[in-house]
RNA sequence: GGGGAGAUGGCCGAGCGGUUGAAGGCGGCACCCUGCUAAGGUGUUAUAUCCGUAAAGGGUAUCGAGGGUUCGAAUCCCUCUCUCCCCGCCA
């Protein structure tokens, strides 16, 4: 959610910079409806102001016993005229909140002009050059590979929950487990993260404060009779955290990484990579959540992004880092990075984290404040998230960059402890 | 699922329908006093928003949420949500 007073104080900057984001952009409606919403609260409250006079004289009166018929007569008609303007208050906050709550974020200054993800900047490949391992064989698509392997298993997700669910057997299990807990250590042992435990459930204000809702209700799992939602990323529980909060600086800032399984109706994707576990309804994820100051959310993106970085470098997969174009980033997002893992199998980089600086647009959402020392006023903090990494496709990346060509996988060396000392994935023993 | 109790400021905890944004305590902050680690005194201490160039000051809203009754609601009524206790069921 964007400051109102910022819409109305500086209209044409605000509206320049979401036209950067694409499309049209005209806040011609929402400037005369906020004013108008500001006539009718100044009247209201004048009218509240002398209700309150006259009901407190009233008392006062009651009680040293004198005539109050004049004060009942001015009250005839004031009550039935505040009573109206009240109403009208009401409607006219619910029109105006409800067209600024859709309203997308300010891309930053730094972030590049575009349209779609044609236009995104590649800031960085690793390793240095794009110095990619070439496969002596012709390296093969992952599903290809995890289907001989016995460890991907589409038909038995399918028969389970349908399309887009797959399961995971033997090492392909394993390796996601061991994922999870390679992730986890990285974070909260050397980057500085508190591991939590959220719940995979959120309700409707949760997701309003993160930006889900009420604009992307299509993309979520809804519960039929409650009115909950699966969560489609830890971002939305760890953020939410710090909901209605009003924090020390010194707790400042907070850094939360978290293990979930992340649900995704995936409304708008039909067709679109149907095979594999790119895109699935269920996924784990391995989240990075930041609470910071205004002044220090530019340095703690790059900082999470390197995070995120470090799991790709220690499991040895080649990745490149992406700033997305102001068209391409996502609604709550004022600068965001992907970082894009190389796939042999299908000769493509393909997205395996996405790293976001919200600046205060989901703090004024859930209204996350803090206080500087000795300060009276509260300020909005900042909120950071980002993937650290996503668990099924960095699978995915093992399998198609550890390919041999007699079918078996490298288990990258970092994630041999977690594999229980394993080092080739060969075929499951039926 | 059945029955009961409750939801007030950072915390605890008062609050006859009328100068209650809310007593009191704790905690926090500031100052004062005090020759020991400690104690005492005084004051101050909600959020949001509007008016005010700023400060001072003032208006409005907020006592779980939303409606209603009333000239006037933290106090009365209705609905919902959540918490706690007992019974049942269950991982």
């Amino acid at each position: 959610m964007l400051d109102i007073k910022q819409i109305r104080e500086q209209p044409q900057w605000v509206e320049d910079r979401l036209k950067r984001r694409g499309g049209k952009v005209d806040l011609s409606g929402f400037h005369a409806s906020e004013a108008r919403l500001r006539e009718i609260r100044v009247e209201t409250e004048k009218l509240q102001a002398r209700r309150n006079e006259i009901s407190t004289e009233i008392g006062r009166r009651k009680a040293a016993k004198q005539d109050i018929t004049e004060l009942f007569e001015e009250m005839k008609t004031l009550g039935p005229a505040l009573k109206n303007l009240e109403n009208q208050l009401r409607d006219q906050e619910r029109l105006v909140e409800a067209t600024l709550v859709v309203i997308p974020n300010l891309p930053e200054d730094s972030v590049p002009e575009g349209r779609d993800e044609r236009d995104n900047v590649v800031l960085r490949y690793w390793p240095e050059e794009k110095s990619l391992a070439q496969h002596s064989f012709q390296p093969k698509p992952h599903w290809e590979i995890g289907e001989a392997l016995g460890i991907l298993d589409f038909e038995a997700g399918t028969q389970i929950a349908g399309a887009r669910v797959t399961v995971l057997r033997g090492a392909g299990a394993r390796l996601s487990r061991a994922l999870i807990n390679f992730m986890l250590d990285l974070h909260t042992g050397e980057h500085g993260y508190t591991e939590i435990m959220p719940p995979l459930l959120a309700n409707d204000r949760t997701l309003f404060g993160t930006g889900q809702l009420p604009k992307f209700e299509e993309d979520l799992f809804a519960c039929r009779d409650n009115p909950l939602f699966l969560i489609p990323t830890a971002e939305v529980p760890l953020t939410n955290l710090v909901a209605d909060q009003i924090l020390d600086e010194k707790q400042l800032p907070m850094q939360m990484t978290a293990w979930t399984t992340c649900f995704r109706r995936e409304a708008g994707a039909a067709g679109k990579d149907t095979r594999g576990l790119i895109r699935q309804h269920q996924f784990d994820k391995v989240e990075l959540v930041w609470i910071t100051r205004p002044e220090e959310s530019g340095a703690a993106l790059e900082r999470l992004t390197g995070h995120a970085e470090e799991v790709l470098k220690r499991l040895e997969l080649p990745f490149r880092t992406v700033s997305l174009c102001a068209g391409d980033m996502g609604f709550s997002a004022a600068k965001t990075y992907d970082l894009e893992v190389w796939l042999p199998g299908q000769g493509c980089y393909r997205e395996i984290s996405s790293c976001s600086n919200t600046q205060a647009f989901q703090a004024r959402r859930m209204k996350a404040r803090f206080r500087r020392g000795g300060e009276k006023k509260t300020e909005l903090v900042h909120t950071l998230n980002g993937s650290g990494v996503a668990v099924g496709r960095t699978l995915v990346a093992i399998l198609e960059n550890g390919q041999q060509a007699d079918g078996s996988v490298v288990i990258p060396r970092a994630l041999r402890p977690f594999m229980g000392g394993m080092e080739v994935i060969t075929p499951l023993a039926v």
